[in-house]
DNA sequence: CAATATAGGACCGGATCGGTCTGAGATTAA
DNA sequence: TTAATCTCAGACCGATCCGGTCCTATATTG
């Protein structure tokens, strides 16, 4: 577990795709899906909902398409992330209605908070422009916001 | 998405409360569930996965039960997690089969790539003995691996 | 009008998660 | 030796959700 949905993968592939185009040109689902191998319907799903959630615009008719709507250096991954796959969740206790049912019984929970407020960290100081790069900018990014300051790797054991 | 299984869940709470008992004392899967309220059989399975991984060790019998069997300051988050819920998966980039299909087509990766071994540093440098100690040590845990610095906090827009 | 684009809902197969049940084996106590 | 208690192990089920397809309606362009 612990994975992020394809659908929200598609999503930041999209924006990123958007915001790599020159001059905030339009692409349609159809021309996004096309060049990553995604199918087309689910391709249009995600951004239908991207533009409910006004990150790009929509334009109807044959040169119509997707466009961005707002700067994509001042999107974060956790934004695109929340608005496709809805709150994320790491431990049913904090979210779900608050606390959870064991409530002073369960002593894991704070550390694990930590946890997960450290990921949400770390998705809200990655931003589509940060994508766009394309080279390892993530620790930039951290050191920029000062949260985090990223060594060249320990072990994190490889693999998954 | 991206939550925890409640397994994964379960797991870290017994293996907290093996660590916190005082001398290694053994606990069946009864008492750890009763405890925490969580379901026996539910428990049984999570502990019995642990001792298949060698988290911890079986004892049969009336008097028998589960005993922690490595040094709960040498047991990460990340180990447990991953020994109960499988690999860790982000985005279906690494570890399904090396690459993803729509190879040099998808740029998206490298930066999701390094969020991703973010998390799970955060997870690898959580250790159970963290956990025992009820307080927030994640920050603590983090300055002796010398990865992060965590400040109090930056924004990461609460909720989820 | 025809072609093409978005919008949005219905639908389905498959995976998986939480949870239950049952039976076999081992150990301890009587 | 026997009975009780506990772990072990696997089968099983219902619900949910995700990835993906299909179909219809609507709006724009030519």
């Amino acid at each position: 577990m612990l994975k992020l949905s394809k659908r929200a993968d598609y999503g930041l592939i999209a924006l990123r795709h958007l915001a790599v185009q020159a001059g905030n040109q339009s692409a349609s689902a159809k021309e996004i899906a096309g060049r990553y191998g995604i199918p087309v319907p689910l391709m249009s799903k995600v951004l239908q909902r991207l533009a409910r959630e006004g990150f790009v615009s929509s334009e109807f008719g044959t040169r119509g398409g997707y466009r961005l709507a707002r700067d994509p250096r001042k999107i974060s991954a956790l934004e695109v992330i929340r608005a496709i796959d809805g709150p994320i969740i790491l431990t049913s206790c904090f979210t779900e209605h608050g606390d959870c049912d064991q409530s002073e019984t369960c002593t894991v929970r704070e550390p694990l908070r930590k946890v997960h407020e450290g990921i949400l960290q770390l998705l809200a100081n990655i931003t589509i422009t940060d994508m766009a790069e394309e080279s390892g900018l993530l620790a930039e990014a951290c050191r920029a916001e000062k949260l985090y300051s990223v060594q060249p790797q320990a072990q994190a054991e490889k693999q998954s």
